[in-house]
RNA sequence: GGGCUGGUAGAUCAGCGGAAGAUCGCCUGCUUUGCAAGCAGGAGGUCGGGGGUUCGAAUCCCCCCCAGUCCA
């Protein structure tokens, strides 16, 4: 099927003098309002003419772009909203933010919440994961970027603006910057991303793309009459306008520098540089126009240089990729992301590991945290400061690991390095099982005079995908209900109620509204009991389809609409789960509390008896945190605070207290209900809770286990399930004191000294005989072994009822003398020269047999 | 979630079917009144856990646990 993706024809555009052409070089289609132009705009096409050279009225730095891109469309209208973290938390299928629009999907793109201002403006960091392999080489590639987005997001109800603003609006920016319109191409593109769809149009200045304007107007659907990469789409009600403004390009552009790197981090790639004693080489102009043909060409004249200006380029591109990776690094430590050996972790694991393999390759003394600093400071305003604690040692720690692998790195490479040779296979192995990099082994390789083959391999990137959680099945109901009224929420002790039939399905039972809690946020259903014309049915679950609740039943119900029922609820099991589930949130902002803001919920399950907490955490969890944690958590029960619960404007409650909200993930809907802990805690929470603290009872921790790294598995039990596990402790105990007697320590020692005088009792039982020279034992199996080992004699045999062990401290050797054993079929077996052991075979055998045998073999 | 590597004395590791070893550290004694010194002796191990194969398993096979690492 061909994507037409309709008419990208765009009015305003028409309308303002602007021409579609098709691109000579590469085909594409493109806009422009100058006549003579017949390129499309974009590198390699129309190569950098902004380089010395730039295009706008002035010179910005990073952050006086950022705040001249807010505010221009602030005055357009915008709403400005404050950035969202890199690790995006409220996200099933993807870890990671690779684009401003990731901050509103999936739900207010769907139009499940609104957004948080419309049209508004974001500056969003974003991390391309695909890239990383090139920053500091190309020249232009960044870890972390910041999309400037400016959205607008329209509903059937609801029209903000459509194509034509967003073409008009991005020409004023440009202009505002001083760039003239006739030098501003626009490139069409379709486009698909993130289960949506549409076209989109690229901006290009003096060959550098600093935009791109997204129409997304489709949704993903496999009956869908659109086709991208092949997978279909269909249009969608709403549409939305998702435009992406490079700021390090837009400042890059502005300083005409030779690389991206020194127009964002000038000091820092200043500071650095003087410290190594390395200036920026006159080809490195030469480098970048070849760079960005994107055709090789940089790597012929790379070859083409002499050793010393290789090894210039070589560093210069180590501090590139060190100054950019620092600020990646500083982003996402302080979004409270821990390091790990999977998932989003890892990413972070490996941006640490190359800025300080960078920081080697180049000869940087200072510390790795010493440039974190430097970024944090630089940073600050758009940074959470209270992981300040958290980022210092997550950062020491990881670089104190590093260093511990490559030291034990050189003892792999020797080990590995078989007659001084370095297999391809070796270098393979060292890196996949023992994650030497590569570059590393060769350099060690070459110190310790290991030889080494010519070519070496590449390891594969990050895939920013997110396996989905499996989901139970909803139950599937027939007909539609109206929406049933959540009444749990506003009377959580009501555990009788009358309710009203909306109709039944099989052994489903729908109500107008109910007090029976559904599953949900991690908190299992209420169970209990629906009386209905004097019959009894037990409710096994209760389970939420969209926004009906549907109980099920232990067997079919005959109801008609508007029959009245009895509901009773399990009071044992609800007050367990509501403890827990309270206790859930008292103890992470204990362990918060405890062990820093870092630690992020990463699953929870409650139960009425036994409920587990996930958290991310960097190290592991010592028994005096534990118990710290446990004290806090108690000392929050014991103060007794009223727990505020309310449905609250979604976007305020954001504002106000940021994405700790979330720490369960994100529910949809306008309202949002908070359960808050006065000065303890708050969070976006649909389960239900105890009236104060106190009730929760008591919160013992059972267990800690790892499960993943950087991810640490709490058990606890809460209130009355907390004081049964007391119970059964001291029940063991007594058990134990019964069995032992009040002092077990003396009982124990006692059962080994009797122990001791039985073994020695059995001792006594030995046999000595002497046949032809030869001295035996006869002895029980039990002893023999340990018997063994104490003889001195020249030779001796020691036989128990099972085996045949023969001991030389002479020169017979005893093993032949087993094996010669074997060979007459008396035992079978073997040994070493100075002892042998053997299974006896026959039945009845004299000793002046096994005499004879070794007699014959001395 | 998958692949790979590893788990042996307090630490670092060797041993990879025939009675558990080395080096450092520790303890005792001697020597030496400067030393991270020398000498002699000693303590310290369910060889990660559980099954199996075998006369015999740290060693071979299977399962599990833990750590590291690469990739989902």
């Amino acid at each position: 099927m061909e994507n037409k993706s309709e008419d990208n024809d765009i009015q305003f555009l028409i309308e303002n003098g602007f021409e579609k052409k098709k691109c000579i070089k590469c085909g594409a289609l493109f806009w422009t309002k100058d006549k003579y132009r017949n390129t499309c705009g974009e590198a390699p096409c129309d190569p950098y003419s902004f380089l010395n050279n730039p295009p706008t009225k002035r010179k910005y730095t990073l952050e006086e772009m950022r705040e001249e891109f807010l505010s221009f469309f602030e005055s357009r209208n915008h709403k400005r909203i404050k950035r969202y973290p890199i690790v995006a938390r409220w996200r099933e299928d993807v870890f990671l933010v690779n684009a401003s629009i990731y901050d509103f999907q999936p739900h207010v793109t769907s139009g499940k919440v609104p957004p948080p201002g419309n049209p508004l403006v974001i500056s969003q960091p974003c991390i391309r994961t695909v890239d990383l392999d090139n920053v500091g080489k190309t020249g232009r590639h960044l870890s972390v970027f910041e999309m400037g987005g400016a959205k607008s997001f329209n509903f059937p109800n609801q029209f903000v603006y459509w194509k034509d603003d967003a073409v008009r609006l991005a020409i004023e920016f440009l202009n505002h910057l001083g760039v003239e319109t006739k030098d501003i191409t626009f490139k069409d593109k379709p486009w698909y991303g993130g289960g949506n769809a549409g076209s989109a149009v690229e901006v290009m200045v003096a060959g550098l793309e600093v935009a791109t304007l997204v129409f997304m107007d489709m949704i993903q659907d496999p009956d869908g009459p659109y086709e991208f990469e092949g997978v279909k789409y269909k249009k969608m009600e709403n549409k939305i306008v998702d435009t992406g403004y490079g700021i390090e390009r837009f400042t890059w552009l502005s300083q005409g520098t030779t690389t991206i790197y020194d127009a964002i981090y000038p000091d820092l790639t200043k500071m650095l540089m003087e410290e190594v004693g390395l200036s920026k080489p006159e080809f490195l102009v030469k480098f970048m126009e070849l760079s960005i043909l994107e055709d090789g060409s940089e790597k012929k004249f790379l070859e083409s240089l002499s050793k010393e200006d290789r090894e210039v380029m070589e560093k210069l591109s180590a501090i590139y990729m060190l100054v950019d990776h620092t600020r990646a690094i500083t982003f996402l430590v302080y979004d409270g992301l821990v390091p790990s050996n999977s998932k989003a972790g890892y990413v972070l694991r490996m941006l640490i590991r190359r800025a300080l393999m960078a920081m080697d390759k180049v000869g940087i003394k200072e510390k790795l945290w010493d440039l974190i600093e430097i970024q944090k400071e630089r940073f600050k305003d758009i940074l959470d400061l209270s992981m300040e604690r958290s980022a210092r040692e997550i950062i020491e720690l990881e670089e104190e690991r590093f260093r511990d692998l490559l030291l034990k790195g050189d003892q792999l490479i020797l080990k590995y390095a078989k007659k001084g040779v370095l297999t391809q296979e070796a270098i393979n192995t060292l890196f996949q099982s023992n994650g030497l990099p590569i570059e590393y082994t060769i350099e060690r390789a070459r110190q310790l005079g290991i030889k080494l083959p010519d070519k070496v391999e590449k390891a594969k990137g990050f895939v920013n995908v997110r396996e989905p959680a499996q989901k139970k099945e909803k139950p599937k109901i027939v007909n539609k209900y109206n929406p049933t009224k959540k009444s749990y929420y506003e009377d959580e002790r009501k555990l009788e109620f009358k309710g009203n039939v909306l109709g039944a399905e099989g052994n489903y039972l729908i109500l107008d509204e109910t007090y029976f809690y559904p599953e949900g946020g991690g908190q299992p259903s209420d169970h209990g009991y629906i009386v209905l014309n004097g019959n009894k049915y037990e409710v096994r679950d209760v389970q939420l389809v969209d926004d009906v609740v549907v109980h099920i039943l232990d067997k079919e119900i005959q109801a008609n609409k508007g029959d009245i029922i009895l509901g009773h609820i399990d009071e044992e099991r609800r007050i367990r789960l509501m403890q827990h589930h309270s206790g859930t949130h008292i103890l992470l902002s204990s362990i918060r509390y405890v062990l820093g803001n870092h630690v992020w919920q990463a699953g929870a399950q409650k139960d009425p008896y036994l409920s587990r907490l996930d958290i991310t955490h960097y190290k592991d969890i010592n028994a005096e945190e534990i118990k710290q944690i446990e004290r806090r958590a108690n000392e929050v029960i014991q103060m007794n605070l009223r727990l505020r619960k309310e449905f609250v404007e979604r976007n305020q409650a954001e504002q106000k207290y940021g994405f700790i909200l979330y720490q369960g993930g994100i529910p949809e809907g306008k309202q949002l209900r908070l359960v808050e802990i006065p000065g303890v805690d708050v969070e976006g929470c649909g389960g239900t809770h105890v009236e104060r603290t106190g009730d929760v009872g008591l919160i013992k921790i059972i267990k800690i286990e790892k499960i993943q790294d950087g991810i640490y598995r709490f058990h606890f039990k809460a209130g009355r399930s907390a004081v049964e596990h007391y119970q059964e402790i001291m029940e063991k105990i007594s058990k134990i004191e019964n069995l032992m007697g009040e002092d077990p320590e003396k009982t124990f020692i006692e059962l080994n000294s009797e122990l001791d005088s039985l073994k020695k009792s059995i001792s006594k039982g030995i046999e000595v005989y002497e046949a032809q020279g030869i001295k035996f034992y006869k002895l029980h199996e039990r002893i023999a072994d340990e018997f063994s080992r104490g003889i001195k004699d020249p030779l001796a045999v020691i036989v128990s009822a099972e085996k045949v062990r023969v001991v030389s401290n002479s020169n017979i050797n005893a093993g032949e003398i087993m094996r010669a054993l074997e060979k007459e079929g008396i035992a079978k077996g073997g040994g070493s020269q100075s002892y042998a052991q053997g299974k006896i075979l026959k039945e009845n055998f004299d000793l002046k047999q096994i005499a004879d045998v070794i007699n014959d073999n001395r």
